[in-house]
DNA sequence: GGAACCTTGACACACCTTTGGTAAGGTTTG
DNA sequence: CAAACCTTACCAAAGGTGTGTCAAGGTTCC
């Protein structure tokens, strides 16, 4: 029995079930379905479902702005569109090869790592 | 003589004069300015504004969009915090460490340039 | 020195997002 | 079998976005 209602899910994790329906209509979470077609929330959503909620109020984010994120790396052609303009911008080498790129996006994870790492509450348990 | 007032570039690159500002207000082309003030449009700001157009065009994205995706980029933070709750979705091993992450993104890269060497039309020419 | 620009700031409007509520109907369970 | 859930589908309100326009004032240039 390790699998939560909506009405269940929204007391545990802050949520209301109005919320949790939106959150899978933008496509963030999914939860399975039981037969007849009740939301069933197991331990892992009900967990992330906490972390979004740190994570929208750590950073001021929306969830749309979570959505868009999730829709960039899923779409890898317009994740590389999108970064390729923004890269665009910072004084760089006029014609940039693909390795200079591949090299840029290198550097850029390990200040990324560095972030994570200086902010361990954050380690991604799923 | 090779920077154009606001309507000038208005008019070379299809958008108005108002949503100039307003590119520039939220961050993403942010013009030189005269010693009295106007704002200078230069030849890179000219076709980044006209790649911009394509871009949102292309993905079906808003300003807001690829305002949010320049904030992700320079708040290391705030990417690290996304990016791990986003990885944290898709069946992965339950404890992933920073090589499992790096890896995993590096793994990504790989799928971007594909898609951008499929795609060359968007050559990232400054 | 006046025409034709530019600046910031304000008001406004249409649309979308986020969130709540309610209604009509199916499911689970004591 | 009725209470207490669940589902989807609407209507709605508050706030944000994208865009236009106007006002009051500074700048450029013929």
């Amino acid at each position: 029995m390790d699998a939560l209602t909506i009405h269940e899910a929204a007391e545990t994790t802050g949520w209301t079930p109005r919320m949790l329906r939106y959150i899978e209509r933008i496509g963030l979470i999914e939860p399975a379905r039981s037969g007849s077609g009740y939301r069933m929330y197991g331990p892992g959503e009900l967990q992330r479902l906490r972390t979004l909620r740190e994570l929208l109020a750590e950073h001021d984010l929306g969830l749309g702005d979570v959505a868009f994120a999730l829709r960039m790396r899923q779409d890898g052609a317009m994740q590389g569109d999108v970064d390729s303009w923004l890269e665009a911008e910072p004084r760089r080498p006029e014609t940039v090869t693909a390795e200079d790129w591949l090299r840029w996006e290198q550097e850029k994870h390990a200040r990324i790592l560095e972030a994570v790492n200086a902010n361990p509450k954050m380690e991604t348990t799923a």
